[in-house]
DNA sequence: TTATATAACAATAATGATTATCACTATGAA
DNA sequence: TTCATAGTGATAATCATTATTGTTATATAA
């Protein structure tokens, strides 16, 4: 009856860009799952990836970390946890749960302001390690 | 000798702007700034109103809030504060920060993972009260 | 006030990510 | 195998944003 009954056939490019997000840490956007995937099937079509990403995320498959530099980046690991952005690079990497406000926090934020939360995203963003985030020499003269 | 040092003369549409966005609390999109300043600058080009959105930024003035359904959205409110964002009808509004992880959260991340942080994004996203959020009746059949 | 340098402007073209269209192909059920 | 239709590649269209260009407004000095 509702949307979700539609018929899925078996899909051997849909299992692939699935499986190209869920087992990547690289939070891949459909750009990047394209690029990893046409060696293996040439005649991919960019259209393909945009349109499967979409189906994976209407069934809770993956889900979507936001957008980085106007390209949206995808995520296979649906628990409730934190990203690190580099700003520098657009490296996307994932943080521990410990750094999620508590999850009551959504709660309380639902009955104060009278709305219904479905979920959160908490979004760290500045500098990797490998961007120079941390190794203290070099002052980053190019801001 | 930086870019910071580029000479700015006054101009009547940045101020109209800067004040679109630090006095509302919608949260507009380039769009809304452009369509809520058309009748008072009636030759307005949305091309402006991107440019000096972008120098408004730059400067500090204003900060983004991230995309919504595609547009971008800016905050004329500097403070670390959490946003909600309604998945219907695309408001976003205000969150107290009493709702933000602590602050301390942020330099543990940057240890532990070494990174440098230099500002964070904390989003609720649901279903607004205007939208059917909490008066509990009529179940969204729509979905 | 006029003159001059240039930031800001409107109009518009260009870009880049994403979505829609369409003729053809592959999947799954009979 | 046959059939209905979901899935596909190619490509056009859309939408937000950015760049370009010739003109206008602003700041400063004479």
């Amino acid at each position: 009856m509702n949307a979700r009954s539609i018929k899925r056939k078996h899909s051997r490019r849909r299992d692939a860009i699935a499986a190209a997000i869920c087992d990547s840490r690289e939070h891949p956007s459909a750009e990047a799952v394209y690029r990893s995937l046409k060696p293996r099937f040439p005649s991919l079509s960019l259209g393909t990836v945009y349109r499967n990403i979409s189906m994976l995320r209407e069934e809770g498959v993956i889900k979507s970390v936001g957008a980085v530099s106007g390209e949206e980046r995808f995520d296979g690991d649906l628990s409730d946890h934190p990203h690190f952005v580099c700003e520098r690079c657009g490296a996307v990497m994932d943080i521990s749960e410990d750094f999620s406000p508590r999850l009551s926090a959504a709660e309380e934020v639902a009955s104060r302001y009278g709305v219904a939360v479905t979920r959160r995203a908490l979004v760290y963003y500045g500098v990797c390690a490998v961007c120079g985030g941390i190794s203290g020499d070099a002052a980053p003269g190019g801001g």
